[in-house]
DNA sequence: TCGCTATTTTACCATTTGGTAAAGTTACGA
DNA sequence: TCGTAACTTTACCAAATGGTAAAATAGCGA
């Protein structure tokens, strides 16, 4: 009996669950966000939900699941792109392709980079796992097939790895530093300006030097 | 009567408040860049002290109070590789002992940039003030120094503070995401190929192409 | 060593917060 | 339209948390 708010009796989520559900995440996305797990509170949430707090509480176990199913849900969307590197495409532009994509991300989906960014700095307590059984592998792959293109001579040689670091910081910088890039930037349409910032640098970092 | 903890009668701090006013602000920096604000407590900070609450609160008159000082006091440090930029240097050498510099720090002083990482993603409320009056000027100066080295043909041109940001998230990005590449390079020297990954990646986007 | 001030402890308090019990209300298939 | 399962509300609670009052103790200059 302690979770069966997430079926009715013959198995298939109600009209009512589905729409309940989604907005609690919808307003957990936002408060969670906002203040870190620890600084959200469900009431913030349940207010934002336009529902009662026991209310949300029928729709999921207590706050850490609602957290959780957030990061779950979270980490396909995030890792799309990186899945879609093709390794039969071009290098440079499969690269470019995919910083073009992680930056749209930052600015679609702010409040997921942020939301992300707090649990990682806060030394990912809730997603540990997650990071090594689905992030790890795929890390892995991806840095393998750019390795593959360096060493055919089609990219210049760096190390993988930090080649996706800072691919990720650079282009989350701009959701997660937000308010720090408004302050010192204001009223400016930072987004396309980064755009050109990014594909530049990378451009110049990966194109291979002539023999 | 408010505030009267911060000096003895004669005006100068004693050797007792000294010592734990340091004790405090070390611990407070511990839990609140693992915890972050709302999610530190002072009792964690009290027994990481090694002080009773009630004694904290003799020192600093509330929680926020003590998150403000570590904010101030950090903001100075972090800034002083910025300031130390020299104009008149050789340009690619000051861009790159400026970014050796900040991933130094990221090494050295992870908590503090997990501190500030922290404030900003949730907006900055205890330093918009501070970043407005004190970063912007300093972001503005150094902007224009890379924009005369570029207008001089000492530097590929680029959009000087998107450089800056650049160089903020990748060096940043070992400290605050340190579980992140923990688990994605575990037991590797990153720090080490981190810079010289950074080094060429800036090289090669910053050295002025043959005429 | 006395007396005064600085410091620390003990004993609280009010509020916030995650969570629960149980009574009510709604929706929907038979 | 009736009964049952799904949903919602009301009224709570225990623990945690930021903070205070006041008594107790330590330190130090004269």
């Amino acid at each position: 009996m302690a979770e069966l708010n997430m079926t009715t009796k013959d198995g298939k989520p109600s009209r009512i669950q589905r729409r309940n559900r989604g907005l609690i995440l919808e307003a957990a996305l936002d408060v969670f966000s906002r203040h870190g797990y620890r600084g959200a509170t469900l009431d913030q949430i349940a207010e934002q939900a336009g529902l009662s707090k026991p209310n949300i509480l029928y729709y999921f176990d207590g706050k850490e699941t609602i957290h959780v199913t957030l990061l779950n849900q979270l980490m396909d969307n995030w890792l799309a792109p990186m899945r879609e590197i093709d390794p039969d495409g071009a290098p440079l532009d499969e690269i470019l392709c995919y910083v073009h994509r992680k930056l749209e991300m930052s600015r679609e989906f702010p409040r997921e980079s942020r939301l992300f960014a707090n649990e990682i700095i806060q030394g990912a307590p809730r997603i540990v796992g997650h990071l090594e059984e689905v992030l790890k592998p795929l890390v892995d792959d991806t840095a393998e097939v750019i390795s593959g293109w360096m060493r055919a001579g089609r990219l210049a040689p760096t190390d993988p790895r930090h080649l996706i670091f800072s691919i990720w910081a650079t282009t989350q910088h701009y959701a997660d530093f937000e308010v720090q890039v408004e302050v010192l930037m204001p009223g400016k349409a930072e987004q396309d300006e980064a755009r050109a910032f990014l594909d530049r640098m990378y451009r110049r970092l990966l194109t291979p030097d002539p023999e």
